[in-house]
DNA sequence: CCACATAATTCTGTTTCCTTTCTTTCCCGT
DNA sequence: ACGGGAAAGAAAGGAAACAGAATTATGTGG
């Protein structure tokens, strides 16, 4: 019941709801709370439940709800209703092994047909990466690291490819945001975008190609790691 | 006027809608019609119009469009409605582009990862796709296409990666459906096809990936020409 | 004390209605 | 005659109502 109510709180819509159809508003909402884990993986989201807590009716929450499940964060049981999906470690390699393919293609296109600003920005992203490192607000970095990804993306002038990898990204959010409260692997992680950053900026498409795989690669390994490390507790 | 009624009539929901929910059958619907080409680009879809063509209230019909939208078939003006969206040839570039990426992934895993039954599946699938070449109905043809890709992917074991594969492969149907209305590509697809076919009964993943690569960057040049052509006139 | 069946409650699926926003058309002024 | 603005109409956005299925609770029999 308290719960209830602090989520409530916590769940209230930001920003400008004006001109914005509401059920973006509840959309954002949502994958947010689930995103950063106010809304636990098996959780039932009952529709009325969640209009009361954000205030409207049950239209825009079932729209909201429906366009949720397509982004794979939610699991719709017809006749029964929704949940937040959790992942098992094998849905998590397939996410992480299309993400290894699409990084490898987000950088090496970038390699190619970056911009001399885009050169700036990316710099820019990745001295804000090694920045937020030293301070250590994980939180933050994992925003900074979506950040650095994200320059990349544009970079590769592919809009659909940014949209599925922000999508894939979105996906694995909770368990990166979880492994990155060790601060064990930020040392390595900032050699690795280094090599991401220079190969880009050399124009070269291979060498891209591959320091993109490798981080991939490291970071899927070091979060299965984690993961199984502490499902032996 | 007369063309709503023959919509009504083309787009009756196949099947059992018993103990499905009737978004999902509108979703199904309204899909096939655009992927068919029956509603075109940039055609305005009304909530009260599509629910009379298909016999229901709004509700389902907006849950649907929600869904469509994130799937990138109909565009949505705020207020004012959705319609079909249309491509350009760079939005088909970019499909490509990430398509390219991720059959290689798949054709990669499937020579890793399938099975004796699988392997036998995917010959199947093979033959059935030369045997409708020899007929002919490009319809069917791009059917048993799909078919084919679809065994590839299934073999790869990585669901996450067959979503996205179909959707994209949506996204493109029916403008690769145009292409094959010629037939002087089908010899050429049926060796790639041979080809990816062999490398991956072989667990050959260098050669599989190679070769769906190779696949993909002639559909792609052989799409581009036709689109390009057709414009000309 | 537990298991099973039945009833009550809750929640989804769907329809219907009201409100707000956009679009279009028409009229008035220049 | 042309352009701008206001009003009417149409369509989306949102809320509430209704029906049916699912889950939970309760009670009875073993």
């Amino acid at each position: 019941m308290g719960q209830d109510n602090n989520l409530t709180v916590e769940m209230s819509m930001t920003g400008d709801q004006q001109s914005m159809p509401l059920r973006d508003a509840v959309f954002v909402s949502l994958r947010k709370a689930i995103l950063t884990g106010k809304l636990k993986p098996g959780e039932r989201l009952t529709e009325v439940k969640l209009g009361k807590m954000l205030g409207t009716s049950r239209t825009p929450i079932r729209e909201a709800i429906r366009m949720l499940e397509l982004e794979g964060l939610v699991a719709i049981v017809p006749g029964s209703g929704a949940k937040v999906s959790g992942m098992t470690l094998e849905d998590l390699q397939e996410v992480m092994e299309v993400r290894s393919a699409l990084e490898q293609l987000s950088a090496g296109l970038a390699s190619e047909r970056i911009t001399q600003e885009e050169k700036t920005g990316l710099r820019d992203a990745l001295n804000a990466f090694i920045k937020s490192t030293r301070i250590g607000d994980s939180m933050e970095i994992a925003e900074v690291d979506g950040k650095f990804h994200d320059a990349i993306v544009k970079a590769a002038k592919n809009e659909k490819l940014r949209t599925i990898l922000n999508g894939l990204a979105d996906n694995i959010y909770r368990y990166r945001y979880e492994c990155l409260r060790d601060d064990e692997r930020y040392e390595h992680l900032i050699t690795e975008h280094k090599e991401i950053y220079k190969a880009i900026l050399a124009g070269d498409r291979e060498c891209a190609e591959k320091a993109a795989r490798n981080h991939i690669a490291l970071q899927w390994e070091f979060m299965r790691g984690k993961i199984l490390e502490e499902k032996e507790q």
